[in-house]
DNA sequence: TACACATACCCCCAAAAGGGGGTTTTTTAC
DNA sequence: GTAAAAAACCCCCTTTTGGGGGTATGTGTA
């Protein structure tokens, strides 16, 4: 038997999620956690093959949580499954490990075929995303760590000479990554950069 | 008998509210749209008492629905049902016309009384939302609508020349509203008013 | 070993935003 | 009927952004 953790702070889905899964007799939930803090202090003991985790946890992101439970337990398999179908969270979730990606809507089927695929270690997406991160689009965008560093600080009202002053590098350097994600985003402007940033869960 | 409609794009639940509703036996489900559109052609014979209206529709916002079915139907009370908790989703939404809001983890039997309420003539605001409205509070932002066109068009990058040209006004008259809207928003620059804007719902 | 890419840095100059101070008229609410 | 908003307008001056160009170094990878 597949022994499955689940981490979401959706109840009704998370018992919905329960039963799905228990009743294909392949796996079982052992666990399931409404926060990153109660995953934190239960996952040592449940020791599950495959973590459901979801991206808008209550404390932290499920994209921190995740990269600290592969850092803690490297062995587990983590299916992250969320609402959020933008190209930079899916990308990020499996820059930090990851190892599927699944969409709230996506056919009940999908998780126990994602659950299976991981375990044999398989990079499993599912298909709404399978199509979105195949697509060439400019709305595809992905930044390195450095500039969604920028982009925050940008967004959160700092000139280019306090930026520099916080993170101890040159005013004209941030004043050339802020002219880079501008030509990146396609962004005309500061106000367009921000909005583009929010809507694209970049930062 | 009170004849209610549902006006929703979330089918688990629609039929859960519908059961919800039946249930109590003093309510009828006359009908359910899963978009405006669908509504806009089916409300003329259904003509219910009383709309249960989201705001997120996939189509057009559940603001402006609702201002134009009061329009047709002014003796239709309308209920707002969404998750949205902020301020100014909550006092737009009464400003075009309903009779209530209700958000989607109020307590069920709220639901009912909302309805209830609403048909009566008063004004319903489910428990959260009637603490939300009552609290002073910093973040209950209030826009007039010229103010929210100017916040929207910033936003969107346009300079001040060009909003003035946009909108045949004078350039310094632009400037007044956005100095005016960094104020009320206790926002440093663009780049915090953009992002204060989105997450607030101000647009 | 080339090439891409992230990182970090520099200059000139024009355009736009922001901080300070104002005024008037019209609409809406009590 | 009057008081509070909203809506529209104006000037001075400084700071910040944005458009154009450029350089150098390290890392990873194909």
């Amino acid at each position: 038997m597949i022994k499955v953790a689940i981490i979401d702070d959706h109840k009704i889905l998370t018992e919905g999620l329960k039963g799905l899964i228990e009743e294909s007799e392949k796996a079982q939930v052992i666990g399931v956690a409404h926060s990153a803090s109660e995953a934190r202090s239960a996952l040592g003991f449940w020791r599950p093959d495959v973590i459901l985790l979801d991206v808008g946890l209550p404390d932290v992101s499920g994209l921190d949580l995740c990269k600290e439970i592969k850092t803690s337990f490297p062995e587990i398999k983590v299916l992250a499954l969320t609402t959020h179908n933008e190209y930079s969270v899916v990308r990020q979730m499996l820059e930090n490990g990851a190892s599927g990606y699944l969409i709230k809507n996506a056919m009940a089927d999908e998780v126990m075929a994602g659950i299976e695929s991981v375990l044999a270690g398989n990079i499993f997406l599912c298909h709404e995303i399978d199509l979105l991160m195949k697509r060439p689009s400019d709305k595809n965008i992905w930044l390195s760590p450095r500039e969604r560093e920028m982009l925050l600080l940008i967004s959160e009202g700092y000139t280019n000479a306090e930026i520099a002053d916080k993170i101890f590098l040159s005013p004209e350097t941030i004043r050339g990554y802020r002219k880079n994600l501008l030509l990146k985003l396609g962004a005309k402007n500061t106000a367009v950069l921000v909005k583009m940033a929010l809507e694209q869960k970049l930062i």
